[in-house]
DNA sequence: TGGAATGTTCGGCT
DNA sequence: AAGCCGAACATTCC
């Protein structure tokens, strides 16, 4: 599942070889796929891609004259380039959106493609101002990446939900998704039902510290490979081995060998070790 | 065999 | 306003 260090790694990989390429036509396969847009993917048709940037787990795609493409992966995407002749052998059901490419990296015709097996992903077309202006990324939050802590604290300290809502709230911290949360409570020793303002400002330091290690480390590791997730090239990343608490229900906790826990929190699926993240009272 | 679980965001509700 | 919950989807698992 998609999330900061995922995207982070989607995006490294594709600008070196999506710069100064040339889109010469948008096929929409899954009209789904790009509800919501501000504008018809012809807008796309013929321009240049400059340059590619991540805000939040959004993947924007700067374009020729001020254009603008914000792809998110939701749960299941996938955006790489395969030629005319792979997509002819492996046909794939899954692709929703092909864009094939002209300039001078290749002979060969190839594609930007994009692929969701679940189809809840999605593509935005527009000028970078139009995309800047649609609601889910005009709210985000500031990058969890780089995060000052008394930023940090100051976005958590007086809030009235569990951390671990607020944490996976797009509009209070940009990039943090299920598996991040978790193994970033992990780190820092807290409950993930613990009301925000309640911890300590010595914790929600430890927290931020968490967050960041456990990011930086994702990173370095090319992200996290469960179920669907790929590199842009088609390789797993290799975070899963690295994982502390996500999906490790009833398996020993490698701090304390207490067992871990699973609960749901917000309705999402949540881990951690009972003894080592107590509820505070 | 079919119902639950999986995760991200949005819209509607309180 | 802040926070909670169901819906949108396809596939896997028990």
């Amino acid at each position: 599942m998609p999330e900061l260090p995922e995207v982070e790694t989607v995006v490294r990989g594709l600008n070196p070889v999506l710069c100064q390429r040339r889109i010469a036509d948008v096929e929409v396969l899954n009209p789904s796929s790009i509800k919501g847009s501000p504008r018809s993917p012809d807008y796309w048709k013929g321009r240049r891609i400059e340059h590619l940037r991540r805000w939040g787990k959004y993947i924007l795609i700067e374009g020729s004259e001020g254009a603008g493409m914000a792809i998110h992966l939701r749960m299941t995407g996938w955006l790489g380039i395969k030629s005319k002749r792979e997509i002819e052998q492996e046909k794939d059901a899954y692709v929703r959106v092909r864009f094939p490419l002209s300039g001078r990296r290749s002979q060969h015709q190839d594609f930007l493609l994009f692929r969701d097996i679940r189809k809840f992903g999605r593509i935005w077309f527009g000028s970078l101002r139009e995309l800047e202006a649609l609601p889910s990324l005009a709210k985000l939050g500031p990058d969890a990446l780089d995060l000052k802590p008394s930023v940090f604290r100051g976005l958590l300290s007086d809030r009235r939900g569990r951390i671990k809502s607020l944490l996976l709230n797009q509009s209070i911290l940009a990039g943090l998704g299920n598996i991040y949360a978790d193994e970033s409570l992990y780190r820092a020793r807290i409950h993930p039902e613990t009301t925000a303002h309640r911890i300590s400002r010595s914790a929600l330091d430890q927290l931020h510290q968490a967050v960041c290690d456990t990011l930086s480390a994702a990173l370095k590791a090319g992200g996290t490979s469960i179920d669907d997730y790929l590199h842009p090239d088609g390789t797993p990343g290799w975070f899963q081995r690295e994982l502390k608490v996500y999906g490790r229900e009833g398996q020993p906790c490698l701090r304390c060998k207490h067992a871990i826990k699973r609960i749901v929190v917000g309705q999402r699926g949540s881990w951690f070790c009972p003894r080592c993240q107590r509820k505070r009272t």
